[in-house]
DNA sequence: TTTAGAATATACTAATCTGTATATATTATT
DNA sequence: AATAATATATACAGATTAGTATATTCTAAA
């Protein structure tokens, strides 16, 4: 493990937040990092592959933070589908919000047979089953629809927020999400 | 009005839905419209102001088309917000639906100081509060919050469109639509 | 202290980008 | 047929892009 690799990965995902993904480039990248080409092209072998590892990172780091916040909530299924929201309005409110990589990335990428356009749909299909694996879990009659309808929230959230800061959106994604759960669940 | 300015317009809409804003040089624009870039600069002053006046357009078409359909589908307010998602379900299913401009723009250019930004943010504003204004006719409690929701679940279903053409998230968005409208109805 | 690896500085290629200059051809109107 | 506006072709400037080549400096281990 590299700490100059940490670093550049860490100013990769700052820069394309801030600025755009094709509008940063990789000369900008190792000076805000305080590093060279030849340094960053050792350990990334071209921009598409750091595009890609910032975009894993990314999401790993938002998914085990998730994961671990609501594993430590509660063990019902029940309480874990319903604070999704909570948790998610908590993240989306932290000053360290920078987005949800992969809706910018689909963006800017939108030829589906760009590898970061595939990447970036893969998580958004790897969120949604997890969102439904809450959903089964919480006993929920139509736990794929539902799973469904609460990444439309969410991806709109983090959308509007990335449109404004402090938009508030997630507020009233989160009182959307109680009321399309409760109408889900079996009784 | 101009033939070739129409052209180049229609070209670009289509070549930034494609390819993606900065992506698309107008060396490109120039080539598939059949024309140069002389051409080009002598109708937009710069390509900020293409992109601008494609988003212009786009959005003008897009809300022009659903006004119209709701118009002549009821007279009634309660129609009226009841049958939004239909017809934005029957425009995202068409062949011709090239996504929301101000999605991808805003995507593209993050930096709240430019212009496309602006515009953006300005056009997710307005159609947002016609929703609004849709929710209050039909004389719906809290209509800005049903709007903002509403707006979650149609950015959403768009984007989820972009990422992958036929997703079929539109159908669950309009479900998710009905129950909120109906939980939001006075009685 | 010598040696090996890691990081640096600098310069370069070759392509692409936006925007402009200049001169020619086409078209419609009088 | 002469005039004026419109569109064209071509070339260019100047900046920026991704990626590489070369040579030097630093650092840690033997």
């Amino acid at each position: 493990m590299s700490l100059l690799k940490d670093k550049i990965l860490e100013t990769a995902t700052d820069l394309f937040h801030t600025r755009g993904i094709n509008s940063t480039g990789v000369d900008t990248i190792v000076a805000v990092a305080g590093t060279t080409k030849m340094t960053l092209y050792k350990y990334f072998g071209s921009k598409e592959d750091l595009i890609l590892q910032v975009l894993l990172k990314n999401q790993q780091d938002f998914q085990s933070w998730l994961s671990e916040k609501l594993n430590a909530s509660s063990k019902k299924p029940n309480d874990k589908i319903q604070q999704l929201f909570d948790y998610v309005e908590e993240w989306i409110s932290s000053p360290a919000f920078i987005g949800i990589g992969f809706i910018k990335a689909s963006a800017e990428f939108p030829n589906e047979e760009n590898p970061i356009h595939q990447l970036s749909h893969q998580q958004s299909r790897e969120f949604r089953q997890y969102i439904s694996k809450l959903a089964t879990e919480a006993n929920i009659k139509d736990a794929d629809g539902l799973a469904l309808q609460l990444s439309l929230l969410f991806e709109g959230s983090v959308q509007a927020e990335q449109m404004k800061r402090g938009s508030g959106a997630v507020k009233y994604a989160k009182k959307a999400a109680k009321i399309l759960i409760n109408g889900a669940t079996k009784i």
